[in-house]
DNA sequence: CCGTATCCGAACAGATACTG
DNA sequence: CAGTATCTGTTCGGATACGG
């Protein structure tokens, strides 16, 4: 059903638009780009987000075909979260984000000098 | 204000994502990556736009400095839409973004025979 | 032509409690 | 550890009417 929808939707930029558009989805992706990691490893990571909305964007992300997310029968449990194929082919974009983030930074502080250097 | 709040948020991934996440951001940004154009312009392009949702849209990019808005005082009125200097530092995003869109629209659908090849 | 104002429903997202 | 369920407040976004 959703693959009907996206098989209308012919615009690309609409596509990538909505594949990362969720609150948490292109940090995610940001860590797993590094490597495999475990939903706690992941909510370790993002300090503000819930666990209700980290399983919300997790399955969405996986629905989507980015992740893989593999479940080991172990007591206490343990699942593991990694980039699909299709899912490491959005790498670049990510890089290319974190590249404006950080010239958007500069540019706008550039001339504001920090008061505060310790925040971790 | 906006500028604080920036100013502490110390993820360059979590400020892209900020820049880019308004529902229509990314498609007037990507239009706006090849010319400037009027509101009206940009209206055409995007079918599913509402007038109010194109105004909010084009406010939040100004005010982010990501594109700059140019009243010629005319009538009827003329607006035109540009990207700024940094706003141009986000076209490798908009590109990268449309590259993964393509990759996964092709990978989703290479086996589904299009049954509709005339749309425009 | 390029907006603004208002109303309203839908979708999103936080807090909390509970489970295998 | 890795979730689910429920309840609730907030934000988003569509429709419509009006204004310079």
């Amino acid at each position: 059903m959703k693959d009907q929808c996206l098989k209308h939707n012919i615009c690309p930029m609409a596509i990538a638009h909505e594949l990362i558009s969720g609150k948490w989805k292109i940090l995610i992706l940001w860590y797993l780009s590094y490597q495999t990691l475990r939903f706690s490893d992941i909510k370790r990571r993002t300090p503000q987000i819930t666990q209700k909305m980290l399983t919300t964007q997790l399955r969405s992300l996986e629905e989507d075909g980015l992740i893989c997310r593999t479940v080991y029968p172990v007591i206490p449990p343990k699942v593991e979260y990694s980039l699909t194929e299709i899912g490491h082919k959005i790498i670049p974009v990510l890089e290319a984000l974190h590249s404006f983030g950080g010239n958007y930074l500069n540019e706008k502080f550039k001339n504001i000098p920090m008061d505060e250097e310790k925040d971790d």
